[in-house]
DNA sequence: TGGGAGGGTTGATCTGGGTCAATGCGCCGA
DNA sequence: TCGGCGCATTGACCCAGATCAACCCTCCCA
């Protein structure tokens, strides 16, 4: 049970298949138990939003399950995703007062939350908490920056075949997976708020998408599940020499 | 002479001129005299590379004087700006092998250097340094997600209008502008550099200049000194609502 | 059992910004 | 004093992606 709640904070700092923990606890130690006290759960529908840009933020925590993404809005209404969240990773800015971004929940939601106030003494107490969430932060930067380069300088297709491609690696258990091995995963998002993450219209990223079925490069079934036969060869219509950028 | 050296470090974390202070050590303390020991300084003429993504980076840092950009370049040449570096900002990934990004100094920079493994060590002992640097992180990852809203959704107008307000405001003494106030600044980066971080062509932004100027928002004393009459309308043109990101 | 709402696709047309190319303007070194 | 080089401007043209609009599918609920 603590292991699942947890699962931010209950892996030791080795080799994980979870990107994102906040904490590496030292699993079992009494510090899991601190935490213990002041965490709590909160569910949200689909669609609802879990903070509004500029409220107050009492809460730090992790995704158990489910999508949530994290927004800017202009005042005539442009939006541009952020950050995508996903199952495991970490929300919450300590030190901070109030939330920078919309975030709103994609699909159903579970999030194990923690009082912001005690979570931040524990850091004081705790100094390899605040090194680990440092880790953290310079893993979103890096991720942040990498997508600066796919929204400033990558095609509309680049875009998609990045989008995909991180959405692939990280669902499809993301370590060690043969770069010509077919894979299968789920988009977790609708096609405009996948063209607000790339900074497109709906209708473009649906061009695209189609124009990568016809060519053969990934397969399509239904709206949401996409095959994709050739990682390899989606990574190079992405552009990507890296190895791919991990998305937050 | 340590006041100005460590910049960055030694101020306290009240309300302070610099921006970007990676560690609030209570100046003066004997923290600073440890700092001093590992401290060193590497100068550069413009142009130069500071270091190339992926080297080895084996020193933490921060800007005397001078500017330097961070970016990524695609195999086939594209690049994009995801950083500008200005006199006390922070570089460097403690806990990280290589750099993430191409260091490039954009004019002549001195920096004050610390070597990375005794730096490493000092955060472990002293706990406030890796929460300074969080809190640092935090900044530059905020700036990044806002520009993410540049890159992704801003016209080619509004892109320009948007950093020469962000140059402007951390040029012209950060604080307490009123924003109907005269402002005059230079532009650190050659037109070229300013497509890159802007997603543009070197072209576009010499246009857009030009049409801002014809408009009156901007003047001009040569091509890189700028007065700006009215802050607030070159706010409007950027299409910011809020007080304006700031920039890593 | 039907209609309507939410998501997705596709077509026709328009346009902002890219591309290519010529020209201007200091500044520096011979 | 004259190139020449690096940076900037401006013009002419083009195209990727936005915009506007029609239509499809599927699920849900009255």
């Amino acid at each position: 049970m603590l292991q699942e709640d947890f699962s931010f904070v209950s892996h030791d700092c080795g080799d994980c298949p979870i990107r994102h923990r906040a904490v590496c606890a030292r699993c079992e130690t009494d510090e899991l138990e601190r935490l213990e006290e002041i965490k709590y759960y909160r569910s949200f529908e689909a669609g609802q939003t879990v903070v509004w840009s500029g409220d107050r933020m009492d809460f730090v925590g992790s995704v158990v399950s489910g999508i949530a993404t994290l927004t800017q809005t202009m005042e005539d209404g442009r939006t541009q995703m952020v950050g995508l969240l996903l199952p495991s990773d970490f929300v919450g800015r300590p030190g901070r007062e109030g939330a920078a971004y919309d975030v709103v929940a994609t699909s159903d939601l579970v999030m194990c939350c923690f009082r912001k106030k005690p979570f931040e003494q524990m850091m004081e107490t705790t100094p390899h908490i605040a090194q680990r969430l440092l880790q953290m932060t310079l893993d979103e930067l890096d991720a942040a920056r990498e997508w600066m380069l796919v929204l400033g300088r990558k095609t509309a297709r680049e875009k998609i075949a990045s989008l995909l491609a991180i959405i692939g690696r990280r669902d499809a258990s993301i370590k060690s997976l043969s770069m010509q091995e077919r894979i299968v995963f789920d988009l977790p998002l609708t096609r405009e708020a996948m063209a607000d993450y790339l900074g497109l219209t709906l209708e473009t990223v649906s061009r695209q998408i189609s124009a990568l079925k016809r060519e053969g490069l990934i397969e399509l079934q239904g709206k949401r599940r996409v095959t994709v036969p050739d990682f390899s060869r989606l990574l190079e219509e992405a552009g990507d020499d890296s190895d791919g950028g991990l998305l937050v």
